[in-house]
DNA sequence: TCTTAAATCCCCTTTTCGGGGGACTGGCGG
DNA sequence: CCGCCAGTCCCCCGAAAAGGGGATTTAAGA
């Protein structure tokens, strides 16, 4: 493809610098005053990291503006670069994905930030653009795609794959659990018996059945076994 | 089957000893003189693939000859250009990435592959170095070692990091399942009951509950919800 | 060859699970 | 104010699972 393609003259929202449209003076070296798309890349994958850096770096229009490897750093690189677009892993060490983004919409609340990630698991992607983000992608994207994205939400749109999209409607159908389901969720997952999860949590037995009984219907599974393999795969408990 | 091992003269095989490759920073004019490494790339994640290209990009002993996004690909690829090394993802589409392994070692006993996966899960190991691996790497090594293992590997070492093989100690502890008991496992995990289970295996139900039973010894766990998380986590079965 | 292990089948008893109900609190919003 | 819902508790009951025996055939290994 080389896609060495020329200015499109379009991007000019970088907040900081209004660029006005009359541009009478410059005409010659457009290049060195064309203001890209500055990007922060947050993943913990530092293949990746290198991944993205290289695939940007074929583009005209953007480039990359820093680095990091953890979630905390990824905070700290954000406000020292303000970057016009995150590209962002949900899965990271020191500090959660969701929690990036929390902190850095608390700062800048039109922050544009893209998910980049492995898994495709429900309770993760809904999270996520409850937080703010801009954009989610999974990391097997097709290289255009990627690209594109990152100029959409540069522009200001958001960016969903339909597949994903398609999973957010279904959720929207499906109801949450409540917290008090969750950790009888969690404590199931252990193995343990009704009456072992009542003292674990103080209540009885019979309060106990009565959560399953409701995690069951909101899972629509009729099974310990069952709702724990769908809780685990939809993301709502962790291994 | 069907070892087509016709063309032989027409690639130059890793019949050139071990040069030591202490410098990198050598001018590019010399590459004709000496063979670079011939890598394949098998991953189905585009931008990870990118990445690998890049940080293989600057070395100058090393080259990347082809690009696989899923294993059927990686397996055509690898009898058309038999590379040196193999860098491999497990979880990959149209074929798994252990069963790459095998076919390629079908065909090339030597064959150097190094596994580059994200998850530490214990069986994606144990079963991709049975099949074969020269090498285990998970996706968040920084690239010197990346780049190490792959020099490593050429030079006919095996190269798997402290943390996974203390893993691989620890497995020689417990026993594996038996495929009968997979199977069971997996339908546990949908939330059959025994009866079911036997029907769908053609098994009485008192046969599946003893396969239950020993599933049960096997993962050290008493409840088929634990089973079920269990065997999730160590990627016994995938959800 | 003998031994082991897997896979199959069967028996037993006790406990738990899963599906029905109903009922009482304490908030929260219409 | 009243209704609704989540969380708590209780009942019953049949079916399933847990946990303990033992037994057979077959195939692979020592």
């Amino acid at each position: 493809m080389t896609s060495k393609k020329k200015v499109t003259a379009k991007f000019q929202k970088p907040g900081k610098k209004p660029t006005s449209v009359a541009m009478k003076t410059q005409k010659a070296n457009d290049t060195s005053k064309k203001p890209r798309i500055g990007i922060l890349i947050a993943d913990d994958h530092s293949v990746l990291r290198q991944g993205l850096v290289s695939l940007i770096g074929f583009e005209s229009d953007m480039m990359v503006v820093g680095e990091a490897g953890n979630g905390r750093e990824a905070v700290e690189l954000w406000k020292r670069h303000r970057p016009e677009v995150t590209m962002l892993d949900l899965r990271m060490p020191e500090l959660d994905g969701v929690g990036v983004i929390k902190q850095i919409r608390a700062d800048d609340e039109n922050a544009r930030i893209i998910v980049l990630t492995t898994f495709d698991g429900d309770e993760d992607i809904y999270r996520a653009i409850q937080a703010g983000a801009k954009g989610y992608l999974l990391k097997d994207v097709p290289r255009e795609a990627l690209i594109d994205s990152i100029r959409r939400v540069h522009a200001g749109e958001t960016c969903v794959p339909v597949h994903l999209a398609n999973k957010l409607a279904e959720r929207v159908g499906s109801e949450s659990l409540s917290e008090r389901e969750i950790d009888v969720l969690k404590l199931m997952a252990q193995g343990k018996s009704n009456k072992e999860i009542g003292s674990m949590l103080f209540i009885s037995s019979g309060t106990v059945k009565s959560h399953v009984k409701s995690i069951f219907a909101k899972l629509n599974v009729n099974s310990r076994a069952e709702a724990v393999a769908n809780a685990a795969h939809r993301a709502l408990i962790q291994l």
